[in-house]
DNA sequence: AGATTCGGCGT
DNA sequence: ACGCCGAATCT
């Protein structure tokens, strides 16, 4: 067998490499085909004998990026991932905006799901978040493996408990301030911070675009186990007011506001820069 | 049976 | 024109 050359992959975690094979024969000879191989895992708490863990097979062969991105879940973004080329590519964001409007628009459910965006996240002992579905086999079928159907995942109770402590910070690390929940808006649940609480929300939110309403039942404050609506945040059912609305249109307008001034300020500056390097005699 | 390889559908 | 994946072919 001619040795295919498999290459480190420095946009996919360490140990992933990649494989280029030309095609020989055929219509289509001369072209090729990019497959990526799943690195080892090696389970080091026992240093004298590290153990291979099974559920997460060595070496496995990935032939397209739907399949790779099934695999490696939300433990990384393939958004800007090119699989020919195996690079990040930035600017390949373009396809997934356009399908969020347009998901927004069409009450859009019925869709695939958008490459790593769906949030809940089963922790296994794999170091590799895998989605969890059901299969029913029937004796004598094949079980198709590699299911499709990534949608209608059993989610796990409380999963945004895991979203706790998550921060956003600008690009100098600095992390930013999180934002103010309405009064009122009051969690469901083993955990009633309100990080938590906000975490949920926009998760909620940037998951579907079906209307949120929070935990509908009361049952579900009593328990939760049992009666808690997982396609909702874990909030008490709220209600949104004129005033709220009102509230929430003149925090836009101040947002507005300075981002206006915040681009004159630097128009003016940039224009300034220009004229004074032009009395200079520099060009660009 | 599993790996390899090319065809061909869908976008 | 190309990504993705079925299935024929090979080992």
């Amino acid at each position: 067998m001619m040795e295919k050359k498999r290459t480190d992959c420095p946009a996919l975690p360490p140990g992933w490499k990649k494989e280029e094979v030309i095609r020989k024969s055929g219509l289509s000879a001369g072209k090729s085909d990019v497959y990526y191989y799943s690195p080892p895992t090696l389970w080091k708490c026992n240093p004298k004998k590290d153990k291979k863990i099974n559920n997460d097979p060595s070496g496995k062969k990935f032939r397209s990026k739907p399949q790779l991105s099934r695999y490696l879940g939300n433990s990384v973004d393939l958004g800007c991932f090119d699989f020919r080329t195996g690079k990040m590519m930035p600017g390949k964001l373009q396809k997934n905006k356009q399908r969020l409007r347009h998901d927004l628009l069409s009450l859009g459910k019925g869709g695939k799901p958008d490459l790593n965006t769906a949030l809940p996240i089963r922790q296994t002992a794999s170091i590799f978040k895998q989605p969890v579905t059901k299969v029913t086999s029937h004796p004598g079928n094949k079980v198709k493996t590699d299911l499709q159907r990534a949608s209608e995942q059993p989610r796990q109770l409380f999963w945004e408990r895991r979203l706790k402590g998550l921060r956003s910070s600008d690009i100098t690390e600095e992390v930013l301030r999180t934002m103010d929940l309405p009064k009122g808006l009051q969690s469901v649940g083993p955990d009633s911070s309100d990080d938590t609480l906000l975490s949920a929300i926009a998760s909620a939110l940037h998951m579907s675009s079906a209307p949120i309403t929070g935990q509908t039942s009361v049952a579900a404050e009593k328990n939760p186990a049992i009666w808690l609506n997982t396609s909702q945040p874990l909030c008490k059912a709220f209600a949104v007011t004129d005033e709220h609305i009102r509230e929430q249109e003149l925090k836009v307008y101040q947002a507005r506001r300075s981002l206006e001034d915040a681009l004159m300020a630097d128009s003016l500056a940039r224009a300034a820069e220009n004229t004074r390097d032009l009395l200079q005699g520099k060009t660009a």
